[in-house]
DNA sequence: ATTAAAATTTAGACAAATCTAAAAAATACT
DNA sequence: AGTATTTTTTAGATTTGTCTAAATTTTAAT
């Protein structure tokens, strides 16, 4: 099933709940349900239409098409269940359920989840009002193998140093991880990450621990 | 505070996570990042400015502001707890929480809570099919004198009604009866039941038709 | 210190969703 | 039926977020 815009899903549900049965719904009716002008209501109709998610004639009004119903039902059902956690496990009054503010429904979300200090990934989660354990920056040399990790900040200004960032395009923000550690030299080989656009991995390269450990990491 | 679209979250958001301590971020860095252009960037950077959530010069780079952070705080906390209820509530396996897909979401959503039947409001959760339970449901308004019945839907939720309901205690699951018909003003006089046991009856009240109408009830 | 290369910005365009004002069609009213 | 009113549509503008291509500024390299 397609994609709909947040505006292509609100007229179909409305549409969907104004034509009851096989009625016909004209373009004012829903103008006003969505507090919009009829003009906008028609420029949508046409869209729709071309998605083949109504029937429409001008002048005529519209119902849904089979298609569109499935889509209104889909939509319908998501809100409903949304509805239904708010209410549930949230604790909000049934009757507030519609209008939900979006800070509201974060704190609400912090309390029943038991305020959890990190997410998923180990990463912290702020408190409501901003504070944020320190995220632990550790230097590279201390980082474990295969994790990726990003680039925060360097402490050491040496000529070689920055030699170092620039030839291998190591940079504040960069994602690194270590392949392997060498205990022989004191040597670690470690790779860029580049990001998404281009997956293709950069070739790796092996840098002094000494210097590694100048070079701070968070997770 | 103020209200940002998505995509000034997602600048902001990602700005904040480039310039980990006072570094300046650059504008291919962002566009990168963001896997966009650099001139959207810049287009974005001047507006992110004028709203004073970064300072800004020309080819310089940009940092947040102290309000920026805030922002950005707040956006980062909201999209973390997310990722934890996905986590931790929902089952999605960890590096799944980023790329949720709706389907995917409500389905687990459904699942979690239970395949409730009916939404806060008793308005009937289409399945994941789009089936639905369409009860035999009647309007108050049609229902017979001294019957009780149990208010299972509400339909309107315009303020009156939302008044109405939170003013008369009027909820999903209460137990009603209609003590008379005014056919003169098109008005019922209704009275809540309190559940079988406590049968001491609450002071009768009276509703418009056209409010009696919207509320809807199984016998 | 020039020149070449890279990064950034500007200019101009486009799609989505909305709006106002005016035109066109349908309906209601003598 | 013929006019007035209401409803609906069209035309043209606006805002937001994006894009490409060209111009400009900064940085790197000989």
């Amino acid at each position: 099933m397609l994609n709909f815009s947040t505006s292509e899903e609100n007229y179909i549900k409305t549409i969907f709940h104004l034509q009851n049965g096989q009625n016909t719904v004209t373009t004012n009716a829903l103008a006003e349900k969505l507090s919009t002008r009829p003009a906008s209501v028609t420029d949508m109709m046409k869209k729709l239409k071309a998605k083949k998610l109504l029937h429409y004639q001008p002048y005529q009004g519209f119902r849904l098409s089979n298609e569109g119903k499935k889509v209104a039902l889909d939509i319908i059902r998501r809100h409903r269940l949304w509805e239904y956690f708010l209410a549930e496990k949230l604790k909000f009054k049934w009757d507030e359920v519609h209008v939900v503010a979006e800070d509201q429904l974060i704190d609400k979300l912090d309390e029943y989840l038991g305020y959890p200090k990190s997410d998923p990934h180990g990463d912290p989660i702020p408190d409501s009002l901003g504070k944020m354990e320190n995220s632990e920056q550790i230097n590279l040399a201390e980082l474990a193998v295969n994790k990726p990790a990003e680039v925060c900040r360097v402490v050491n200004q040496s000529d070689e140093m920055l030699e170092l960032l620039q030839h291998k395009k190591i940079t504040i923000g960069a994602r690194v991880e270590i392949k392997r550690k060498f205990e022989f030299d004191h040597s670690i080989e470690i790779r860029l990450r580049q990001s998404k656009r281009n997956s293709s991995d950069q070739p790796s390269f092996s840098i002094s621990e000494q210097l590694a450990k100048n070079i701070f990491v968070s997770l």
